[in-house]
RNA sequence: GCCCGAGUGGCGGAAUAGGCAGACGCCUGGGACUUAAAAUCCCAUGUCGGCAACGGCGUACCGGUUCAAGUCCGGUCUCGGGCACCA
């Protein structure tokens, strides 16, 4: 019999999209369930087949919930902004919304013709302006509340891209998305206080369920460290000098300090410190390397000694040598540290380098003239006065006290997590909706005049400065100040990407609400987020972010909770086959639309689950695909195997433990497996050579996650009553998932030497008995002398002889 | 360097409150049906020895705990991911 997929899946695919099947209503008697993928960036390659991998996961999800009686929200959108969308129009001189345009159209159209139960009414896209107008207005709230402000600071600058980045965005060196050389440069710069969040970003980890490497990975990337931070007298000038450490217990091993070559404290003091030119030498040196550049050289310690100036170490008074060196970051801490050589690899280096004294304060390690012993779980203070005898981590409890009540210094928390850049000298993305007056300043546009539209302009190249495209939009950018009257001008800078998809989710609850970026009402009923799944590559960018306004949100008022995503979980990568990541250049992409055309969507869907283990990363294999293409044309065929009668007949035990499977793997996110049970489940209908009508249904009902559309049709072809996706999902009897009899393996000294079908609820007893009376076991035990039985029903008999 | 994660057949992968290693799929070999092929169905398939019954060995490596270890403990190696002069 032949499975006519293509025809089939056509066929439902229009059905659903003609009742509206899978529309999710805003209030209901169900409980609710939010299933959140990661909406796409339409990109002008379309979808490989690596972007279903989510998509289909959490639409087998979606709908089994909708089957077990939730009311599930399950929908989609586009996050539109962005540069390769402009590059692309600056090349070919058309307008990126008519490239975004025609993107999303084809990914919608992929999306549609793998049969993905989204709500599509509810479709958003972030370069919309009704959808921006509320991603400003959020920009807004946030510069009232003193969240967002502007800043002359160094920057990671983009030489390709023309366009300053956050520091998530610059990875080894390197601009994340094209490669280019970044370096610092001086720019005046929108900022938001993520920082005032990193606590609470931390601590609220424990309230929610994510993955645990996702969590581990989000705190190392705040990385917030306690400390201290303790103010050094200085010796020639009437000043002190404070640094940070998370290691005060070893203060009276400290032998010199060392701060950046930006600290403000080189300026001050320039006529003080007779060196002075060969320590500027050294600053401009530094300064020409890029961030990159400072940190690729982790082993070769560079520094220039200040004369005429020295530090006091408040413990015991020592004169300590201070030096310049790029090793000491301006941007973390204070700029400046105190060197304990013995005990710190990175000051080790550098003493070594410049032979400075290296003086043992913790005992436990080996020579510290050899290696710097860094342990501070095991070690006891020496050398150090009143700390002598006291653990490391008594002597910082006990240090800190006598800084504090000496003045000296006090305990003190840092985070490696810095304030967020958030403007981008673009043109493809939201304008920010400040005006600049001469006269007020910084002025926000009035609530009631946004959307704040993106003008039309022709030339989308950012200046040779790095100036926005939007400079050359005159008309636009000279306005009148909204507070004065008087002539002003816009803001020229855009929202990065990370903008629009920090807060999509919320429109989906809402998202055709003019009059807030969604109803209290709709946010009350849908929020949080139920399940959330996405690219391990999004764990410390779009997560943190989107929690942090998310944060923010729920400070002003506008949603219930503190965190957006009850669960989160992430899927591995689908690599080409030859087990290289996917890329145009490599030649191994894999398009989905072909897979479509020769297998059908519901091959490609169970294929999509059936891969590998959902978390892992795993190559692409074509007979793969065409495996499972094999075994839904088994599935199909069962239409000829139906016999009649009722009941689940002698697979009675093998269908309540399918059922009971299946709807657990789902649910654990163990996709493969749960497709393996009905591998299983089918092979054992094949070896039976018949089925009855009722077993056949819970089949395909158990199948419809992972194969909507031959499911649906088998279904009707069955002339079972209603539609499959809105049939209540088969239960199981627990009782009847365990079999009357079952065969348990006996093993001597550990080596399986017999198998017993034994009932199910025999005793430890009879087992034993049982056991011992075996065929293939008595040979074994001739001659032998029995020491211990071990016979665990339901298990396994374990015979000891020596 | 630090922090995660993972190493299981020819391949993708199953099995962890310790209890028959290799489910399920692919590949491969054989068979049935067919004039033939395709499609479909059935059988075999970790490895070594053996005609066979059967036996030995096997979850990266070394050692340990246990009646019993892929699973737990100590150490080593390799790969993947994240962070990285963050004091």
């Amino acid at each position: 019999m032949e499975y006519p997929f293509s025809s089939i899946e056509k066929k439902w695919q229009d059905f659903w999209d003609e009742h509206q099947s899978f529309k999710a209503e805003n209030k209901s008697d169900k409980p609710k369930f939010f299933v959140l993928v990661e909406f796409p960036y339409p990109s002008g390659q379309g979808l490989h087949v690596g972007h279903p991998r989510s998509y289909t996961a959490l639409d087998s999800v979606a709908r089994m919930k909708r089957m077990q009686g939730f009311n599930v929200l399950f929908p989609m959108g586009w996050d539109a902004y962005g540069l390769p969308t402009e590059n692309f129009a600056i090349k070919n001189h058309i307008h990126p919304r008519i490239v975004t345009e025609r993107n999303v159209a084809n990914f919608k159209r992929q999306l549609k013709s793998i049969g993905f139960s989204f709500d599509w009414s509810r479709e958003i896209n972030t370069t919309d302006p009704s959808y921006y107008k509320w991603t400003q207005w959020i920009f807004l709230k946030l510069f009232e509340k003193g969240l967002a402000y502007k800043k002359e600071m160094p920057i990671n600058w983009c030489t390709v891209c023309k366009c300053g980045l956050a520091n998530e965005e610059v990875v080894n060196g390197v601009c994340e998305r094209c490669g280019g050389e970044v370096v610092q440069k001086n720019k005046n710069q929108w900022m938001l206080k993520i920082t005032a969040y990193a606590d609470r970003l931390i601590d609220d980890l424990d309230t929610i369920d994510f993955l645990e490497k996702i969590k581990t990975q989000q705190k190392n990337w705040i990385g917030k460290s306690t400390g201290a931070e303790v103010k050094f007298a200085l010796d020639g000038v009437d000043d002190s000098l404070t640094v940070f450490t998370t290691r005060p217990d070893t203060l009276f091993g400290a032998t010199y300090m060392v701060i950046s070559p930006e600290h403000p404290m080189l300026e001050k003091y320039a006529d003080k410190i007779t060196n002075i030119d060969a320590v500027n030498t050294y600053r401009r040196e530094a300064a020409k390397k890029s961030e990159f550049e400072r940190t690729e050289l982790v082993h070769d310690k560079t520094g220039v000694k200040l004369e005429g100036i020295s530090g006091i170490n408040p413990v015991n008074g020592n004169k300590l040598p201070i030096f310049v060196s790029d090793y000491v970051l301006m941007t973390y801490g204070t700029g400046a540290i105190m060197a304990v050589p013995a005990h710190d690899t990175r000051d080790w280096d550098f003493a070594k380098k410049f032979d400075l004294p290296i003086i043992e304060v913790v005992a436990g390690g080996e020579n510290v003239q050899e290696a710097a012993y860094t342990d501070v779980a095991n070690g006891t203070m020496i050398n150090s006065g009143m700390l002598d005898g006291l653990s490391c981590q008594e002597a910082i409890k006990t240090i800190i006290a006598w800084l504090e009540e000496k003045g000296l210094g006090k305990e003190k928390v840092n985070f490696k997590l810095r304030d967020w850049v958030f403007s981008r000298q673009r043109y493809w993305g939201e304008p920010i909706p400040i005006v600049h007056c001469p006269k007020c300043g910084q002025v926000p546009v009035p609530y009631d005049q946004l959307p704040l539209t993106l003008p039309d302009i022709e030339d989308f190249e950012p200046d040779e400065d790095g100036g926005s495209p939007l400079n050359r939009a005159t008309e636009w950018i000279n306005t009148t100040c909204p507070a004065c009257g008087g002539a002003a001008q816009r803001e020229t800078d855009t929202m990065p990407q990370w903008a629009g998809s920090s807060w999509y989710f919320l429109r989906y609850t809402d998202p055709h609400n003019d009059e807030a970026l969604a109803s209290p009402e709709a946010l009350n009923y849908w929020m949080p987020v139920d399940w959330y799944n996405g690219g391990m590559e999004h764990t410390t960018l779009h997560l943190l972010y989107s929690r942090f306004w998310h944060k923010f949100l729920y400070d002003v008022g506008v949603v219930p909770g503190p965190e957006p995503y009850q669960k989160r979980t992430s899927h591995g990568m689908i690599l080409g086959e030859n087990n290289e990541k996917m890329s145009k250049s490599r030649g191994n992409v894999v398009n989905p639309d072909e897979m479509v055309e020769t297998y059908g969507a519901d091959s490609l869907r169970a294929y999509e689950l059936f891969i590998g283990a959902f978390d892992q990363t795993t190559p692409w294999k074509m007979d793969g695909i065409k495996g499972c293409h094999n075994f839904l044309k088994r599935v199909w065929n069962m239409l000829e195997l139906v016999t009649p009668g009722e009941g689940y007949g002698a697979l009675e035990t093998s269908f309540h433990k399918a059922i009971k499977k299946v709807g657990e793997d789902l649910d654990k996110t163990k996709f493969n497996t749960a497709i393996a049970t009905l591998m299983a489940l089918s092979n054992e209908i094949y070896k039976q050579g018949s089925i009855t009508k009722d077993a056949l249904a819970t089949f395909i009902m158990l199948l419809n996650p992972v194969a909507p559309h031959i499911t649906e049709e088998m279904w009707q072809r069955l002339s079972l009553p209603g539609v499959l996706s809105s049939t209540p999902w088969p239960v199981y009897d627990e009782a009847k998932t365990v079999d009357d009899v079952i065969e348990i393996a006996v093993t001597i000294n550990g080596k399986v030497r017999g198998k017993i079908s034994v009932p199910q609820d025999i005793s430890k007893e009879d087992l034993e008995a049982m056991a011992l009376a075996n065929e293939s076991v008595k040979p074994f035990l001739e001659g032998k002398t029995l020491k211990k039985i071990i016979a665990i029903p339901g298990k396994i008999v374990n015979i000891v002889v020596q």
